[in-house]
DNA sequence: ATGAATCTTGACTTTTTTGTATAGATTACT
DNA sequence: AGTAATCTATACAAAAAAGTCAAGATTCAT
């Protein structure tokens, strides 16, 4: 399993939105530059952290991106989802469950209950970043073992 | 971040050729039909399988494929490994690092301990996880939880 | 008002991943 | 030996993801 690049890329974008002091927010070809990505690229991902809330845009000649929220709010699980979905989609499993949601009569359930198992271990975790954990000084491992 | 089609599709071929009883192991055609794919996806999949150490074949007419080891050492993350890479491919970062190996002076070390922090959380787990805990009859939370 | 700078949207192209097909090699049975 | 069943490998095709482009809409400064 893998990050996908807007993955990544969506990260950074809002990480450079976050860190800016400009009382205008960031424009595209700001953060095109310093991400080394086209500016067409990167307005295709502010799009999907737009849509998501995560920021929001003033246009014209002042315009520019900023943080719709503070970065305490901003959960990077939140964010990822937005930019490249949910680790396995279900729906599926619903009867012949198990204790806990998880049943083990098929290799179809095997698989279920390994992906959910590794979904819920994630979800934990990224749910309990937020994008003021990634701007701080401190170390996210410590950061995870106090939550 | 999701899974990719080769790893599901790899680990339920796993999971059936574990399961199978008969002593000749099982054929791409029988392995095929169980799990709704074509032969030929299952031969590419099987391949890696192989090339990986996790399985063995035999040719001829009574051929087929079985493990090549006990299900207990099969380590799924291994398995993942080999069907669809690592989560996040490094070699950056070397220089500059602060305790434990993680920096947090520019964007890229955010994210690049963010994405090692994660990494290194599901290779815990998955490094755990042996074929035997799929095909077994125990919840794999209760295996998570013991380990 | 006009122009320059910005964001917005949808269509398009390229690249990567996934899946398919074909030809070949090996083995066992008769 | 010959045939049928199997695995093996490479090249090809289809689908999905990523990235680009172009036309439009909004805002501010002059």
């Amino acid at each position: 399993m893998k990050f996908s690049t807007q993955e990544e890329y969506g990260i950074r974008c809002l990480l450079r939105i976050a860190r800016a002091t400009t009382s205008n927010g960031l424009t595209i070809p700001e953060i095109s530059q310093f991400e080394g990505l086209t500016p067409s690229n990167v307005g295709k991902i502010l799009r999907l952290l737009r849509l998501g809330g995560f920021i929001e845009s003033a246009r014209g000649q002042t315009g520019g991106y900023k943080l719709a929220r503070v970065p305490e709010e901003i959960i990077i699980g939140d964010v990822l989802s937005v930019l490249g979905g949910k680790l396995y989609e279900d729906g599926f499993c619903s009867v012949h469950a198990g204790v806990e949601g998880i049943c083990h009569n098929s290799i179809d359930c095997s698989i279920r209950s390994l992906w959910t198992t590794i979904q819920n271990l994630l979800d934990g975790v990224l749910s309990k970043i937020s994008l003021k954990d990634l701007t701080g000084k401190d170390e996210l491992i410590q950061i995870m073992i106090n939550n």
